[in-house]
DNA sequence: CCCTCGATTCTCT
DNA sequence: GAGAATCGAGGGT
């Protein structure tokens, strides 16, 4: 697929892009080698406060920072960003310049390069584990900060599905506090009876008090 | 399988 | 200053 075809198909909502976006094969090439993804579980993140639908669970609601400018940007490129001090999750940037919307990859099966993904998860002690939740992946394929705005038309390259997923569950978002976890946005896709779509998680609130016990006070 | 909890630093208010 | 689109270890069922 040409990689303006390539816009085209994901010059849409996420909503709609997410779903489609199951099966297609994500690719990694560096000068270790090539990892490819098969996604089986996407999540949609839309818009910001201003569009007609905001979507209260995207990083992008309270409108323009420095963290989220990739994602005002065109779509087919990477958004890559940093959380819990440690992990790094990959997003696909969708619909149209200046909407701010966006796919979290959150799973996928590796079929290509297993040995240098599982070089790469070294606490990987299945397969299954290899690309099974978000910043999993993003470590399997090698993807860190310095990818953030990548275009999918060079090291990276997606390649959509031969035809739609004939069967796609979905349910509420993982890990989303506030509403944007509700019910109310079931914005996680995934292919039914794939070992790699990780377990639910609700958010859970966290706060300076749990974890205070032995912080270093002065 | 399940659950709870600590790690570690960036980001935005 | 507080919380984060998470993971992995450890222990129980």
């Amino acid at each position: 697929m040409e990689y303006d075809e390539l816009l085209h198909w994901l010059l849409r909502d996420p909503v709609a892009v997410a779903p489609d976006l199951l099966g297609a094969v994500l690719t990694h090439t560096t000068a270790e080698g090539a990892v490819s993804v098969r996604l089986t579980e996407v999540e949609a993140y839309r818009g910001h406060r201003d569009s007609e639908h905001a979507d209260p669970g995207s990083h992008s609601y309270n409108g323009r920072t420095a963290r989220n400018e990739v994602m005002w940007g065109p779509p087919g490129h990477l958004y890559v960003y940093f959380t819990y001090g440690m992990h790094y999750c990959a997003n696909i940037v969708c619909g149209p310049a200046g909407r701010s919307s966006g796919c979290l990859l959150r799973a996928g099966e590796i079929v290509e390069g297993i040995d240098l993904a599982m070089a790469r998860r070294a606490a990987a002690r299945k397969e299954s584990e290899l690309a099974r939740g978000p910043a999993r992946l993003a470590q399997a394929l090698g993807i860190t900060r310095e990818h953030n705005g990548a275009a999918l038309d060079g090291e990276f390259r997606l390649l959509p599905p031969a035809r739609r997923a004939p069967s796609v569950l979905n349910g509420p978002r993982v890990g989303v506090a506030g509403a944007g976890g509700s019910a109310d946005y079931p914005w996680r896709f995934w292919l039914p009876g794939e070992p790699s779509v990780s377990a639910y998680r609700a958010a859970k609130p966290r706060t300076r008090a749990r974890t205070a016990g032995n912080a270093v006070v002065r």
